[in-house]
DNA sequence: TTGTATCCCATAAATTCCCATGTTATCCCA
DNA sequence: TGGGATAACATGGGAATTTATGGGATACAA
């Protein structure tokens, strides 16, 4: 499970370290990476471990091959993602179409959403935030009615 | 459960010894650790073992996918929540912008509040506590009517 | 050649691990 | 039911490891 969100530097070689928690969760799947794809929502990126991608392609499968979601959901995410490699360092260069989608310069930040993350320009991720506080507080009523269903600690 | 209270030393390192029940609680889950992330409600931590997030992540999943709120909720737990381990002393380090939000310092007190737990600076807690018992003391009749309702107790 | 992608090495800072110690709680046995 | 032995806990300090990050050197391709 991907958590926490952590702020990292952006190389001239376009390189950046992929924060070591993030690291531990994508050891399955046999590729020591992380897959990366601009996200249909926002001038951000998404990504996770290539189990993640195995996950969607499994739901797709369950999908009507014509259906007109299921084929733009292959393209938008199937299509658009690259296979990022780590480095010696856990580090993974940042192909510059994706750098440029999500207009990253110098830093970017990565933001774990659980079963995915999110890689964010630092700068328009902080005024976001903002926003996203406010809308979970107005919507807490609904996270208690999921703790009441969820069981123990 | 979490149960009780307790007040630890946070030290120099940011180190904190979580009391051994609630060490107890957390062995699930196949994290040797806790999560922690700020509240939604005021200057205090919230906590709790790896399973209370997973619950949350499988709840969420049932959600509309483009619901805005449940992506603010998701937003605002996954990406604020960070994982702590266990060190051999059953300790914690506290990240430096958690112990700043709670304004923690010095010492630090554990509440456990049953499937989770909050983490508050001491002197704050101690003028809280007073209102508290006000409240529980004005709410002792919903108490009872639950208990004729309920089980056990 | 020129830009790009890999790989390797170096380093400072942060984090984790390990060991020591005083204190408190628990157990055991006469 | 007194202790005294034993174990568990909270806590401090230092050592060792991991991270994040920069800078070449090398190989490849446009």
């Amino acid at each position: 499970m991907f958590l926490s969100t952590t702020t990292n530097n952006l190389d001239a070689k376009g390189r950046i370290s992929v924060p070591s928690d993030f690291r531990a969760v994508v050891g399955d799947g046999g590729f020591d990476g992380i897959v990366v794809w601009p996200s249909f929502d926002g001038d951000y990126l998404e990504g996770g471990g290539i189990a993640l991608l195995e996950n969607y392609m499994r739901s797709l499968e369950t999908m009507d091959h014509y259906d007109e979601g299921r084929m733009a959901l292959q393209r938008a995410i199937f299509a658009e993602s690259r296979k990022l490699a780590f480095d010696g360092g856990g580090r993974v260069t940042l192909p510059r179409e994706l750098a440029d989608y999500a207009g990253l310069n110098g830093t970017a930040t990565f933001v774990g959403l659980g079963p995915r993350f999110e890689i964010w320009n630092s700068k328009k991720y902080e005024s976001h935030i903002g926003d996203v506080r406010r809308l979970a507080r107005e919507n807490r009523n609904r996270l208690v009615s999921l703790k009441r269903a969820g069981g123990q600690a």
